[in-house]
RNA sequence: GGCUCCUUCGUCUAUCGGUUAGGACGCCUGAUUUUCAAUCAGGAAAGACGGGUUCGACUCCCGUAGGAGCUGCCA
């Protein structure tokens, strides 16, 4: 059982994809479950948008979870409840200390390098102040205890009782802290991988103290490191750190993000690109690396790339349409059928939806197809007048596909005695105004014949 | 400040005491060539630094430097 547990305070980011994605094949490779909890504890920052986007996001990543999400906040009275069962087994207790009170204590528990804990955790501590606001405290290990987190990436990583500050569980509004909550709602829907960012690998000394101090099971922990900018540093919104939605919109195929990801962190020997099968069969935890790694925009395009010309060309057709209207881009004015035709012969030129739609742009070109110095010198007068014997030659060419095309145009350049050479460029100016475009035969295929015929016209 | 974690080509990484330190992306060169790509062939490119341990260290230990995290009534 694992979970992925963001806070609902932002977007999906892309190191949060990818613990999504880490749990998800954990669970499915083990045959376990993968759930989905948001830790929306936090009533000030948390947002109802941004449940939304996370939820938008790890559909479009395909990172379904085996159980409707959990809203952390809703489980508050359990959490209350778990706290309280502490206070009466001695575990935690009742802090009464005023903030100026505790802002004190705790700078001088820095001073001397201790962590913090508050005297009311002493139960000789005096009487309460009636009514008087409280916290409720884990009373944390003591001085010469040790706590040892044994984490699948980190190794076992040994935290000094002293190092364990009486943190909170429950605040004066008797809510519940992350911390509290997590340990919890982990126990209690029965999580026994927990794979997240290793910022929290210091919490994870915090937690396993609260999870000896109810009596429960230490599920197995994997910290993997955070994924940083190309420049080294914390992800920030400048490098990367976009909500996944702006991958999609970026034109990356959901199965090329999860790929990525997945390398992002993760390796078995040699492989490069996994796709979501293979890793569904090898996916583990001994793969995890454990230092952090930088974003890589040109990797990522190049697996897209490779997604891109496995990906079903009428699907393809589909999420380039939806991306042109996205982006406010015109329509391409050919049937679906027409543009997977043409999208097989173009994909694996484009390395992301947009560009696949570039593409197309020289179909799209309006005549007269305006020409550059370039153009307008490689169509010489020699050069117009042997486009002027292909013309007929192409109008009856019998099927309008590129084998037959390709054919008629090797048969013209046998007949003119000339290589190809001198007919490809001035055919090719003509009939793309220089813009890209694949093989002739294709581009003609492409653009069909009246519209190839009618753009040898105007140049002649 | 204290505690914890990290450090192999520009980037992602392989290596788990003995290798010409391998692969991928990117880059460079060449081939192909009708543009741009794609493709194919080749190339440059790395163990942060300093000490140990050992017959032998990228690999184990210590230190230094750099980076990161925690140290919140945030998660």
């Amino acid at each position: 059982m694992t979970r992925f547990a963001p806070s609902p305070t932002g977007y999906l980011h892309i190191g949060g994809a990818r613990t999504a994605l880490f749990n998800w094949l954990y669970a499915r490779k083990a045959g376990g479950k993968y759930l989905l909890r948001i830790e929306d504890t936090d009533r000030e920052r948390s947002t109802d948008a941004a449940v939304q986007a996370i939820l938008d996001g790890l559909a479009w990543l395909g990172l379904e979870a085996d159980g409707p999400p959990l809203f952390q906040f809703a489980r508050a009275g359990r959490h209350k409840e778990a706290a309280e069962s502490l206070v009466a087994a001695g575990k935690a207790y009742r802090c009464y200390l005023s903030s100026e009170e505790e802002t004190a204590l705790k700078e001088a528990a820095r001073a001397k390098g201790l962590a913090f804990r508050s005297p009311w955790r002493n139960a000789d501590s005096g009487t309460p102040p009636a009514g008087a606001p409280f916290v409720t405290r884990l009373r944390a290990p003591s001085e010469n205890e040790f706590i040892r987190v044994h984490d699948k990436v980190q190794g076992v990583v040994t935290t000094a009782g002293r190092e364990i500050d009486d943190f909170i569980l429950l605040r004066s509004d008797q809510t519940p802290t992350y911390m509290l909550a997590v340990v919890v709602d982990d126990h209690d829907m029965g999580v026994t991988h927990v794979i997240r960012g290793d910022d929290h690998l210091t919490n994870a000394a915090r937690q396993t103290a609260l999870i000896h101090a109810f009596g429960w099971q230490v599920p197995t922990y994997a910290h993997i490191p955070l994924i940083h900018g190309d420049d080294g540093k914390k992800l920030s919104k400048r490098h990367g750190a976009l909500g996944v939605e702006e991958y999609r919109d970026m034109g990356y195929l959901p199965e090329a993000m999860r790929a990525y990801l997945l390398r992002l962190g993760w390796s078995k020997g040699d492989l490069d690109i996994v796709s979501t099968e293979e890793a569904l069969e090898l996916f583990d935890l001994e793969g995890l690396g454990k230092s952090p790694s930088r974003l890589d925009f040109a990797k990522m395009g190049s697996v897209n790339a490779h997604f891109m010309r496995l990906a079903d060309d009428q699907r393809l057709v589909t999420l380039m349409r939806e991306h042109a209207a996205r982006a406010g881009q015109p329509e391409i004015a050919k049937s679906d059928a027409e543009l997977a035709a043409a999208v097989a012969y173009l994909k694996d030129r484009a390395k992301t939806l947009p560009e696949l739609y570039d593409q197309f742009g020289f179909i799209l070109a309006a005549r007269p197809l305006p020409r550059d110095e370039k153009t307008q010198k490689t169509l010489s007068e020699e050069a117009l007048a042997r486009l002027g014997r292909l013309q007929p030659i192409l109008a009856h060419v019998e099927t309008w596909h590129h084998t037959e095309i390709k054919a008629a145009l090797d048969k013209f350049a046998e007949a003119e005695g000339i290589g190809f050479g001198k007919i490809g460029p001035p055919l090719r100016a003509a009939l793309t105004g220089g813009l890209p475009a694949p093989d002739l035969a294709i581009a003609l295929e492409l653009l069909g014949r009246d519209e190839s015929l009618a753009r040898l016209g105007d140049v002649m």
